[in-house]
DNA sequence: CTATTGACCGACCGTCCGGTAGATTATATT
DNA sequence: AATATAATCTACCGGACGGTCGGTCAATAG
């Protein structure tokens, strides 16, 4: 009867929501305009109106699309089933990896979530706990004493402040690269994590 | 010949700035309207106008004013002239301190320095950088190798990425309170600060 | 007592933003 | 070829925002 959507439909609403990642990232969300995006993806307003419903679905798209990305690498690791050391080396240096790829995205995600709406917000966190579940397995298994078990859900916070921090200090044409910082971190934590005296009074966390 | 500024006026002034940085810290500087921070000061707006001469200057004055208390705590610190690790957790207890003490300025400090204009933000980003000097310095005294040593500063910042984010997820009501935790990111970073291998190419840094 | 100024406010202004209306052109399907 | 719809645009709207105007009232210095 009539048209269907055009094959670069698709192409189309993935460039648009990677120069809104860019943009919300340098700029944050509420300040940048809708004006700047579709100027950034050389098309007018309407059109960018066109792809997605509002300014608020790019916002969701580009939360919702990294954490599930990062949730699906977290049980990736789980299928590979390594043990120990192996495995919390593994599982860091693969969100050191994903992050790398992703770090407009990553910037949105942790700078621009409190502009998601209550219902929104509490997907994405979950899927956010759901990687940190992942991460604090692994730590918890690490831990030689029963005693400090209580700790892991912290001490896993703390490995990922390591790790979220980088992209903000980070230079991409520095020499130290990414990649090269993943061992690293991995080298401090599970160096300093037998370590850790649990502190008097603190049973339990967050 | 007439009024001098009344005695309340500096403390109006700080009031201001402390309802400010709570809002700010909490919705970000673009999306705090300055009628916002009037009602949560409960005056008019062109009152708060009396007081500040525009709403970027509420955010110069929480980003400068925070960095200079700490570049200022880490100039104290020298003077006391500790050695090694004492030197280092000594360091690392106070930030933590400073941070649970202005958490509505850090957050402002660590999200929204980019909004200041270049010249305001290069002088708050020089006191920062003096702050983090003053931990590398510390940092570079505990590493044993020289080989290693020109990952003192990559290793700093990941001893700030613990701190800084640990006031993003740490609720002020848990269990597990601030001034608990200098002790287990002191722990964690000295206990694996010396089981840092060097990569094979780095030399410089960031 | 009076001139001056600090502290304060309601009403308003120009600008920009998110979003829409309505039209035009291109193209896939019958 | 006809037609329905995708893709795109220019022009526009209501509203919120940062900031100002013009003014009131009372404290205080002379």
């Amino acid at each position: 009867m009539a048209r269907g959507k055009s094959a670069s439909y698709d192409d189309q609403r993935d460039m648009i929501l990677e120069r809104a990642a860019q943009l919300f990232a340098k700029h944050g969300y509420p300040s940048t305009s809708m004006n700047q995006v579709a100027q950034s993806c050389n098309l007018s307003k309407a059109t960018l109106y066109h792809y997605y419903r509002d300014k608020y679905s790019l916002l969701v798209s580009i939360a919702d699309g990294h954490v599930s990305r990062l949730a699906a690498m977290v049980e990736d690791e789980q299928a590979l089933s390594l043990k120990g050391e192996a495995r919390l080396r593994h599982l860091i240096n693969r969100i050191v990896e994903e992050y790398s790829g992703a770090q407009d995205a990553h910037r949105v995600l942790t700078e621009d979530v409190k502009f998601l709406e209550p219902a929104d917000r509490e997907r994405v966190l979950d899927k956010e706990r759901l990687v940190v579940a992942g991460f604090a397995r692994a730590v918890a298994d690490m831990q030689p004493d029963l005693a400090s078990e209580h700790l892991s859900k912290p001490l896993t916070m703390l490995l990922f402040g390591m790790v979220n921090w980088m992209f903000t200090w980070m230079k991409p044409e520095g020499e130290l690269n990414h990649a090269a910082m993943g061992p690293i971190v991995a080298d401090l934590f599970l160096g300093g994590i037998t370590k850790v005296k649990a502190p008097p009074a603190a049973k339990t966390v967050c």
